[in-house]
RNA sequence: GCUCUGAUAGUUCAAUGGAUAGAAUAACUCUCUCCUAAAGAGUAGAUCCGGGUUCGAUUCCCGGUCGGAGUACCA
């Protein structure tokens, strides 16, 4: 790569000229900015000192040794104390030429024989449809994986299902009590939306209940214990666990209603996973492991006999493993399930994409793992990403404020429904091309409009104005991609094989425009390996903006079909064909597809 | 209270310690006889406050102000 190949010479240079040691990879480069001559800059305030030179001196002293030791830099300049650096056009030329037709291009090969990457996500509760804040956690989770994987990583993605607990007790006992037998089928009613309207039920029955009680003079806390419907849910979780066949089979029925809803769901935002845990065959792992805590002695036993791990060694609170009753919290489970999924899969690491109001959680999680001599407990990452926030606030369902998943996903496929008939291009395609069309489109501007965010960071969301489809947007980029892709099937109809390499002698001088879309495809794979070290799924998103923008720069005013000299009209759909590819490729990555026309 | 986290144009988002802080959107202009105008070009607009480290700070450190989250023998 040239990128080395400069960065090592300037090492090299600094060594031969001023005797200064640097590791190459230590030295700055960056592209230049748009505003200078050069493509590529290097920062020499860094040596000013130890070579003794003015900034100016010393660039020019650098810059010539560079030219001299690599044979792509043809020029530079110096501007205060940056060195910029020109390569030469035969370089980009040759590279364009090489890329052309390689349907990989800025991925690498995923090697099936390492060691996996386990990345969990999705993790929904079986007692009410998915919203929003899902839809952050599903797209992450899909993208950050075909991320890893587009990096060579073997990644393997797990769902872990929460399907037992108190809260599913809370639909099913309200389902009996209120629900006079309906089913998906007699209502109508998608699955997980019909357990969710029973579990908002049982938490207006219950909230009523309460005021009575307060009401006889009870206090609120005491209350919300002694409700009657909260004792009968208690007392329905009790019979689940000693398996009692009645429960058991009511949940069984409502939770396969709930799964033939969230598989739709996961099926209309194209995500999927290669296994899927239930925390009712979980939920007791993890008890031996405090068990060997408490063997090797990191683990406590308090007197009314609960487990404790005492963390305030590194700065946090003592965290309870064990109820005193021997019945086992999250943590323990979550204990259980990393040592389970680390042996099922032998895996190198795991992934947890989990919300940020989890991030004490995974703290506390990994720094046990360790204490309990597990050496991959450094390979735990927690992928904590922030909120999704209405323009008041957070979502809260008992507020009806919640975005459903489903209905976000209908709303958007109706937009673009709405767009594209009002651009009226595509009047010749079947209805099932259409429908096809639009929820290409629809999911390409949710996705990118999610992801296009650093996950770290609280994003907003307005459900009174709906997503964008133009400016800095998924169909941006995929409207980039139909023009391209339009303009290289007509080359091909006109008997252009941009797939022959070209004789770099051939092509006249690059244009300004054509070596910026150039520069820009040159730094996919660098940009896609620092989006994978950082698990961040908006910086290729960023990135695919940069090129389309670049590309449709150069596409307004770069006569592509109509040049009349032949080597620099194929080298220019040559160029197209590149950035149609590159644009799949990192839409692909974010779970997003790209249409051959729109 | 304690812990963690955030604050950038009117708004939504960018910026491995580097050059004049980038986009989009909303506002105001211009470009379809031309490879898809879902586009391109232009005008105007921002680093919460105060210190410190540095040749250089939106970025790192300290202190404020204002948000958000966590602080359950819930998950």
């Amino acid at each position: 790569m040239i990128e080395q190949n400069i960065q090592q010479a300037v090492s090299t240079a600094l060594k031969n000229l001023y005797g200064i040691d640097t590791a190459p990879e230590t030295v700055v480069l960056q592209t230049t900015k748009k505003e200078f001559e050069g493509d590529y800059t290097v920062v020499v305030f860094p040596y000013v000192k130890q070579a003794r030179k003015s900034p100016e001196q010393l660039g020019n002293e650098l810059g010539a040794k560079v030219k001299e030791l690599v044979d792509e830099v043809s020029d530079y300049n110096v501007v205060k104390g940056f060195l910029n650096l020109s390569v030469a056009d035969s370089y980009w030329l040759q590279f364009v030429s090489q890329t052309v037709g390689l349907p990989d291009y800025g991925l690498k090969a995923a090697d099936p024989a390492a060691k996996p990457v386990v990345v969990e996500y999705s993790s929904p509760n079986t007692n009410k449809p998915l919203h929003l804040g899902h839809i952050r956690n599903n797209l992450l989770g899909w993208s950050v994986s075909e991320l890893l994987a587009a990096n060579g990583a073997n990644v393997k993605k797990v769902n872990l299902v929460n399907d037992r607990g108190i809260h599913i007790c809370k639909s099913m006992l309200a389902w009996l009590r209120y629900g006079n037998g309906e089913t998906p089928e007699s209502s109508g009613m998608k699955g997980d939306h019909l357990v969710g309207k029973y579990y908002v039920e049982f938490d207006k029955h219950y909230k009523e209940e309460i005021k009575t009680l307060v009401d006889q003079g009870m206090e609120e806390e005491e209350a919300k214990k002694q409700a009657p419907l909260m004792l009968e849910a208690q007392a329905m979780l009790k019979r689940w666990e000693e398996g009692d066949k009645e429960v058991r089979d009511l949940w069984t029925k409502m939770n396969g209603w709930v799964y033939a809803g969230f598989d739709e769901t996961y099926r209309r935002l194209g995500v999927a996973f290669d296994k899927i845990y239930y925390e009712s065959n979980t939920y007791l792992l993890g008890k031996e492991l405090v068990q060997k805590g408490l063997d090797m002695g990191v683990l406590f036993r308090k007197e009314d006999g609960s487990v404790w791990c005492d963390l305030t060694g590194d700065g946090l609170d003592q965290k309870l493993l064990l109820r005193r009753d021997g019945t086992s919290v999250y943590m323990t489970q979550d204990l259980g399930t990393a040592l389970l999924r680390h042996n099922d899969f032998g895996a190198e690491q795991l992934i947890y994409v989990v919300g940020n109001e989890q991030d004490y959680h995974f703290k506390v999680l990994k720094l046990i793992l360790g204490k309990l001599g597990f050496e991959w407990a450094d390979k735990v990452y927690h992928l904590s990403y922030g909120m999704v926030e209405l323009p008041n606030g957070k979502m809260k369902s008992r507020e009806g404020t919640v975005v459903d998943a489903d209905d976000l996903i209908t709303e958007m496929e109706v937009t673009a429904e709405e767009m594209c008939r009002d651009h009226g291009k595509n009047d010749d395609m079947t209805p099932e091309q259409l429908k096809e069309l639009y929820h290409i489109l629809a999911l390409g501007a949710l996705k990118y409009f999610i992801l296009k965010v650093d996950p770290a960071k609280n994003m907003l969301f307005n459900p009174a104005e709906s997503i964008d489809f133009n400016g800095n947007t998924g169909p941006f980029i995929q409207y980039t991609h139909a023009r391209i892709r339009s303009i290289v099937r007509k080359a091909e109809e006109q008997g252009i094989d941009e797939t022959q390499p070209l004789a770099p002698s051939a092509v006249p001088t690059l244009t300004d425009k054509e070596k910026a879309v150039v520069r820009c495809l040159h730094d996919m794979p660098g940009a896609i390996a620092s989006a994978a070290d950082n698990f961040s799924p908006a910086m290729v998103a960023n990135y695919a903006y940069d090129l389309a923008k670049s590309f449709n720069s150069f596409y307004q005013d770069t006569p592509i079909l109509r040049e009349t000299d032949t080597a620099g009209k194929t080298f220019r759909v040559q160029l197209c064909a590149v950035v149609a590819q590159a644009l799949k490729n990192t839409m692909r990555i974010l779970g997003i597809e790209v249409p051959e026309r729109m």
